[in-house]
DNA sequence: ACCTTTCTTGATTGATCAATCAATCAACTG
DNA sequence: CAGTTGATTGATTGATCAATCAAGAAAGGT
């Protein structure tokens, strides 16, 4: 692995356990085992830095993300409650400490340069856009003309705000509350779309 | 107000504006008009300060939350959407870039001492209680055995979750979608209830 | 008036921060 | 081989960080 896929990675890693700000450029360099002047070499700063692991999320999605979650799952509602699944796992493998890296970043950065708010928001995008697919491929099964973007917010919604309860509580509680709240919706719904 | 006063209510801003990492203790100092002597006899820490500005919250949660939000709404359900929309009504008074406090601090503290923790789950605890009391208010409307615990959190959930995405996106749509699923969703459960 | 407690002042400390830089090394090109 | 570009080294910079401290002011009781 070349310097630069190290200390992206490594960062990556990083930014996901202590946040942004609580990494320091040595503790990357101390981790990476490279060398400031090799860092500042590939990235001219620490926030370019950021916008590169926010790139290589992005490029993740498919082949890190959804691929295991849905290896052998062709049902489109049962991918997405796999999806959560994997987020839950997540959880359940960090005790509840570690739940979505773009989710902390997203609350933790709180005055963002243009360019890492708009890495966020192509993140959820990204996400979005998948499980809308997912959703337009249940269309029969769902009410006719049910707005399925804004539907596939609401499952990040429902993601996002059950992993907070879940880390702050350090309890899986919350979060399967809240994916039960939604598997219990998203059942009325084709309930209603098949009848 | 006394000076303790002034450095607790300077931090709680700065902290919700800027982040808890992203405010040094002389950010807060200038911006109160106090020595950094002061503040240290009264906070033994930075991070004891946080805690204090956490037992701020939440003490208010009652009267500088929902009080104003429920002023002259009886209804329990209409009481939990007048919630929410006091926070909708933050996100446009700040151009989308604040939204909840707590939930900003609770995605930023990745490895938080255990008073800290202990504090953000209270208040997320406190906020869910009042949710619950609501819809044990509406349990006539609501199915049979609901389990009105967990339909606070998921509530909970997507306030958060929708003020994340809209902070992320600058933008309402995904807070308000996320709002609209919930009261849909909600409203299933209240027309199944009176069924 | 006198003492004690509480609070305030603001300079200072040592640690840590992101970022820089000249120097050297490695790899490729013609 | 000579020349050029790209990559690496690691010491160093100045800024900023949380926290400390001795000194003194204000307030209240007796």
């Amino acid at each position: 692995m070349d310097t630069r896929t190290k200390i992206l990675v490594t960062a990556m890693q990083m930014f996901n356990e202590r946040g942004y700000g609580a990494t320091s450029v040595a503790d990357i360099l101390k981790a990476a085992g490279a060398n400031s002047g090799s860092l500042y070499h590939f990235f001219p700063t620490k926030q370019a830095l950021l916008v590169a692991v926010l790139e290589a999320y992005r490029d993740g999605i498919e082949p890190m993300l959804l691929a295991p979650a849905w290896e052998g799952v062709a049902d489109p509602i049962d991918r997405i409650f796999k999806l959560l699944e994997s987020y839950r796992q997540r959880l359940v493998n960090t005790d509840c400490f570690y739940g979505c890296p773009i989710g902390s970043l997203a609350l933790e950065i709180h005055e963002p340069d243009p360019d890492v708010r708009e890495m966020l928001a192509v993140n959820f995008e990204g996400w979005v856009r998948h499980v809308k697919a997912c959703l337009d491929g249940a269309a029969d099964r769902l009410p006719a003309g049910t707005d399925t973007l804004k539907l596939a917010r609401f499952v990040l919604t429902t993601m996002e705000g059950g992993v907070m309860q879940s880390r702050t509580h350090r309890t899986l509680e919350a979060f399967d509350n809240s994916v039960d709240c939604l598997r219990d919706y998203i059942s009325k719904l084709t309930k209603e779309g098949t009848k």
